[in-house]
DNA sequence: CGGCTGAATTTTGAATACATTCGCCGTCAG
DNA sequence: CTGACGGCGAATGTATTCAAAATTCAGCCG
């Protein structure tokens, strides 16, 4: 998915990247990411260009990119603007990644390492102190070091890549998202039961349980939404 | 030169047809898919606006459209080539879409109509006939359309979006794959397991079934995989 | 005779220029 | 007073131009 943007880290200031139109892909994503730019906002070219210096051509190409990632909407003749997701596009786009994640822990299991799995554990030891310390920051923060070691430990990076692609599409509702106690305890359980499949090495009743773990996010997400997009 | 604009509406969701660099982008798909351009084949930019009767700039962002969707690569400073798939990569992809069939069955489990389960009890007939006619290209059409039939059943876009991407990138390789008496039983074996799930509507049986089952063809598109690419 | 250097040519990357289209807003008829 | 028509300005879609990097190829040196 997003092939230019990983490689080369030079050392120079700013002329470093290969390609003008991934470097502006790159802030632009940004931009969507911060909510600098809010979903439904208009992109307009001429601003655009100032801010970044450039000229329009670098900049359609990155507009372009953005829309085929999705996080851009193409409007005939009148350019574009930020992709908003729908109510109803959130919980398929979460299945999805539940089922990504779920494809993740079976094929992790064929090759994770006991490091690895160590490692998983002392994430989660640590997201449980940090929702004990009602730091929400360092929670959403473990739980996601969780997930993307698991995803990394699939050894597919095809998987890893429409992974990302997805997560950077929903992350502002993703960790927006406030549980219950209830929720919580059971997340805490299920991150438990994980880790035990993980140890041994049973990759179809861990794809069984991550799709349950996500589904489980999944309302708690949506319940959220509404509230958060009633703008 | 040429006019601008074409066409106003075509039939369809009303900005395809609009955009030049999107009529490019599907010509070069199909350009591609067809196997006209090959993988590794190099990107003139030159040829391909005299070819199609347009400018560089529509071309140029039909180019980073099909980058992004990874049917091209991006060479810095030396423009593009079809993107080639190493066998890692395909068998990367082949375990994802293992990984979306299985969502799709999943979630196909909970809406699906009987009338929609006996469309695939119908095809799966055709296909059977068809092979023991040896018509391998009823087969594979049967065949896809079952996988279709599940996946439109799902009910999610998102998912059958990304589905069609990765299909799309690995056609050429998947239905060049010949089976053997053995896997064939064994293909067709699971097909009726599925119709079976399908109708008592389980969806997490049917989950692991597809998985395994698109394992199975994996490992037939894989062996075929190193002769046909051996150029 | 072969490999290397470097200038000419080609090709790509980016900027600018041109051509439509859309949207705003004032005007005017009903 | 309301709503439709049309002109004007701004923004988008496409083409063309400019600049830099790569490829080619001829001539030179070893």
């Amino acid at each position: 998915m997003r092939r230019g943007t990983m490689n080369k880290i030079e050392a120079g200031i700013g002329i470093s990247r290969r390609y003008l139109h991934d470097q502006v892909a790159d802030r632009m994503r940004e931009l969507i990411r911060s909510g600098e730019m809010e979903p439904k906002a208009r992109i307009n070219e001429g601003e655009l260009t100032e801010r970044f210096g450039i000229s329009r051509t670098p900049l359609r190409e990155a507009i372009k990119i953005l829309a085929t990632e999705g996080l851009l909407e193409l409007l005939p003749n009148r350019g574009a603007r930020v992709a908003s997701i729908s109510e109803t596009e959130l919980e398929e786009m979460m299945e999805v990644i539940a089922g990504l994640e779920a494809t993740a822990g079976d094929l992790a299991c064929r090759t994770i390492s006991d490091a690895e799995i160590d490692a998983i554990v002392t994430d989660h030891e640590a997201m449980v102190l940090a929702w004990k310390a009602s730091n929400e920051a360092g929670y959403f923060s473990h739980n996601r070091r969780i997930h993307e070691a698991i995803m990394a430990a699939s050894r597919n990076t095809v998987l890893a890549n429409i992974y990302a692609s997805l997560s950077g599409r929903i992350q502002r509702s993703r960790y927006s998202a406030h549980q219950t106690p209830d929720q919580w305890s059971r997340a805490i359980a299920e991150h438990e039961r994980m880790i035990e499949l993980l140890r041994a090495r049973d990759g179809a009743a861990l794809a069984v349980l991550l799709r349950e773990h996500i589904r489980g996010k999944k309302s708690v997400i949506a319940a959220n939404y509404g509230a958060a997009e009633a703008v």
